[in-house]
RNA sequence: UGAUACUGAUCACUUUG
């Protein structure tokens, strides 16, 4: 269990071994504690292996499968998960809450809101479980993705009927919901109602924290309102001396995101000053959050001089998503020379570009009329061990219809699906 | 006694349409 904690799945299976070296056979509790720290660690494969293990010792219990569960939840494997909650049901071992809480978990981590939804109803209709708060936090948290806020609310509303306090962790999953769901109004009410400390209907509601205003501010972000977002964040800072809820790298990465999506790129390098001013230790994901500034103004130089800044003031080390940023505002900017020397830099820096980076490039040289470009880098991203994917191939037949070469569309939608992608 | 031993929920960044 240490280990696990520590998030060192080696050690735990070490000792666990080492255990049965000296004679003491594990019991059930080590086994689980194993399969949970390599739940932790993402080795999912070796926490179900651990499960067959100890099968052939001993019946194992709803412990160990939801710890499986949990293993393949945060793996992304939400299929595997309902196979082995089909499994544990017919070794006779009835799934609780645990269960379907991971497993709805499990589909909103992939993105997947209806089969979340489906098995919270089955939980309740086909077990007769009692749905608690988690449980409802996780289908709810599920909701974001499919546009699905008013169902977010529908059971929020729903578990206050039945008596049961919505959370901290409710609220901000209801406030993310509402916020991708298109209903910023309503995930700023939720907010207020949190500040408020009461519902509208009366009734108690636990106080923000900085989830809350990050959710809050992220909902903003995604409308592109950069002014309401740095608002929120003036106010999470005046309200922070008594509240004891300061802005973290979070709020400032979301905040950034926000001066993104405006293409506000003034206000953006003020924020990155003053989140290094307030003592943040801003990362990757603050500073490419700023470069996307640059984007709609197409000023790449900048985004470059940013790019070498975050490394060589604030010691963060560029990522892909870094240099597939800069390669989207040299895009912008229709910059070729800038593009594809970026993309040998970032080689050389030890960040092999990806799917995403030639993409962007593709779509450049597609852009500006360089469909032979598009294509060689078609090749290349082969050779380098790039998979194009479906926007690859949207994109180069895209720019078929821009440029009247249906016959070329053609051929690249079959290629499309002899690769095995389904077109959408 | 070790052993309050083991499992579930929420927030920010990049590519086409």
């Amino acid at each position: 269990h240490g280990f696990g904690r520590l998030a060192d799945w080696r050690m735990a299976v070490e000792f666990l071994r080492e255990m049965e070296a000296r004679g003491i056979p594990p019991n059930l509790v080590c086994y689980n504690s194993c399969m949970s720290a390599c739940g932790a660690a993402g080795k999912w494969w070796i926490a179900v292996n651990l499960l067959e293990e100890l099968k052939a010792r001993m019946p194992p219990n709803v412990i160990s499968y939801n710890a499986c569960l949990t293993a393949l939840a945060n793996a992304n494997r939400p299929h595997r998960a309902v196979l082995l909650l089909r499994e544990m049901q017919n070794a006779g071992i009835k799934p609780d809450l645990v269960s379907y809480s991971s497993c709805i978990s499990a589909f909103e981590k992939a993105g997947r809101a209806k089969p979340a939804l489906r098995l919270f109803h089955e939980a309740v209709t086909e077990q007769g479980l009692v749905p608690d708060n988690i449980m409802y936090s996780a289908c709810i948290a599920a909701c974001e993705n499919q546009g699905l806020a008013n169902v977010a609310l529908r059971l929020l509303a729903e578990m206050k009927g039945r008596g049961i306090r919505p959370s901290v962790v409710t609220m901000n999953a209801a406030i993310s919901a509402c916020g991708k769901g298109g209903k910023l109004a309503v995930a700023q009410g939720l907010l207020q109602d949190m500040e408020r400390g009461f519902d509208r209907d009366d009734r108690p509601l636990p106080g923000p924290d900085i989830v809350s205003y990050n959710a809050a501010i992220s909902a903003f972000a995604r409308r592109g309102r950069w002014i309401d977002a740095i608002t929120t964040l003036k106010r999470l800072q005046k309200l922070s001396t008594y509240t004891g809820t300061s802005p973290n790298v979070v709020t400032y990465g979301a905040v950034l995101d926000a001066c993104a999506k405006a293409g506000r790129w003034q206000p953006a390098l003020e924020v990155l000053q003053e989140g290094r001013d307030a003592g943040i230790r801003l990362n990757a994901v603050c500073f490419n959050a700023a470069i996307n500034s640059f984007c709609p103004a197409g000023k790449y130089e900048l985004a470059l001089k940013l790019l070498r800044e975050m490394a060589a003031v604030d010691g963060v080390r560029p990522n892909i998503v870094s240099y597939n940023s800069c390669l989207k505002v040299c895009e912008r900017a229709e910059n070729h020379g800038a593009a594809l020397g970026l993309l040998e830099e970032m080689s050389a820096a030890g960040i092999e570009p990806d799917t995403v980076s030639f993409n962007t490039c593709i779509s450049l040289c597609a852009r500006t009329g360089n469909l032979k470009e598009a294509f060689k880098l078609l090749r290349l991203m082969g050779e380098k061990g790039c998979q194009p994917d479906l926007v690859t191939f949207n994109t180069l037949m895209n720019y078929c219809a821009e440029y009247a070469k249906p016959q070329l569309a053609l051929k690249l939608l079959r290629r499309v699906t002899r690769l095995g992608l389904k077109p959408d």
